[in-house]
DNA sequence: TTGCTCCTCACGTCACGTGAGGTGGC
DNA sequence: TTGCTCCTCACGTCACGTGAGGTGGC
């Protein structure tokens, strides 16, 4: 029967002589011979076994975990507990990946557009941004998430008015209406803030201003409690600091 | 001026008491103050530096690389090696979940379609599987790359010859595509080699065989070497021991 | 005085890589 | 005898986490 050394299944395996050792020392290839001057000597079931650790070894799955599954006798339950972790921490990791990228990007095109003057303040400022952009997505999922069944029920409602004649389920809806479109406007103004472009600073204006102020999906037009200006300026999510300076 | 503890910059960039002492002992944020006790002293300053600091690390940077950027007064050139390196870094290891979540979904499918008799040998068949359906590809594409524009060249001086009567750009060619025709032929014989369903031993058989036995895709009748028996083989992609049997 | 926070070692993580210094086997 | 391979320590990697044992500051 033949048998293989250290660097002959390295070899056939495309793995270092280090790792076959140390698969030994960790216990899961144990060699099945050692010669008399006790170097490792592998079989032909080694050489297979090896095969199925490096295969389970590049998905990902650690040393621990392989060591646990080959010492089932019954792998199935086992291996598919295993195989649900390995698979939602790769995904997690792509996730993980991915923002990294966003954020890289970030830093890019900061770096591209004013290439003479960048600074590390600017990557604060990347920062800050992109940590704003987050929070006011979440507010205005928040309020598509309310809005859009009510307007879906208001809608369908005058429809069937319009269509049938039955008017009390447009009608008995207004006041309902009135009451969470007040709740979502609240909820609106609660959580945002506005930065000057003159004196930098961040401040909340009154709700009749922000409600009834000239505005773009990003900038409205208001007057900064700080400096006094009237401009254009810029929409943030309100963090703890503004408000608690209320 | 206020100054921050080592808790309180904690507690406002998001990490942990040891994570803030750690980046000291790195040398990427050193405390500008120190208290009679010993007690690290964070100004306003240091604040600003520690969540360009998490940005950078957010998006997978080193603390070397961090330290190095950190240390520049110009640091354009720098920060886009860094930024370059990063990101083919994060699409490698972007490729490389991909793969592992490949081979964890061909476990998964081995697992399910026969629940019961799993064992650790299938896991082995998917790897040899995996490992041929790769080196197979490699040589289609080969294959495709000398074939197309053979093909393309064929069809083109055919039409010519059609269309203008211009005659010689396709009959020159015949010889040529000939002799390509042939090593074309040569190079998939030489590579590919089949698997006997009765004595599951992998075979090379003669040319002429291939050449002109009935198949599919990835099927071809032949006669096995081996144990004489003649049915529907799989094609799998020769590896060096087989080229050295012959 | 009592909690709470902070300090500095120092070990552990994970899968090996990389020497050092010594030996087996052709 | 000479290369080559293999052996066992033992340290290093990377960004911290986790105690241990002691102290500052309200």
């Amino acid at each position: 029967m033949s048998m293989y050394t250290t660097g002959e299944i390295a070899k056939l395996t495309g793995v270092s002589v280090r790792t076959v050792q140390y698969y030994d020392s960790r216990g899961i290839l144990i060699p099945s011979e050692l010669s008399e001057g006790g170097r490792r000597l592998y079989s032909e079931a080694d050489v297979k076994r090896m095969k199925i650790i490096c295969f389970l070894r590049d998905a990902g799955i650690s040393i621990n975990s392989i060591g646990e599954l080959l010492g089932e006798e019954k792998p199935g339950p086992v291996i598919t507990m295993i195989l649900d972790r390995q698979q939602s921490l790769l995904n997690e990791e792509m996730q993980e990946r991915k923002e990294q990228l966003a954020r890289i990007d970030a830093i890019r095109k900061e770096l591209h557009e004013n290439i003479d003057n960048f600074s590390f303040e600017s990557i604060g400022d990347i920062a800050y941004k992109m940590e704003n952009k987050k929070k006011m997505k979440k507010i205005f999922v928040t309020m598509l998430c309310i809005g859009i069944p009510l307007a879906l029920y208001q809608w369908t409602s005058l429809v069937i008015w319009i269509t049938t004649g039955i008017w009390w389920p447009f009608v008995i809806w207004i006041p309902v209406d009135i009451i969470c479109s007040i709740h979502t406007i609240n909820y609106y103004y609660k959580n945002v803030a506005y930065i000057c472009p003159h004196c930098h600073e961040v401040f909340v204006p009154s709700k009749k201003q922000v409600m009834f102020a000239k505005h773009t999906p990003t900038l409205r037009r208001l007057t900064c409690t700080c400096c006094g200006e009237r401009d254009f300026c810029m929409e943030i999510a309100r963090s703890e600091k503004e408000d608690t300076d209320k």
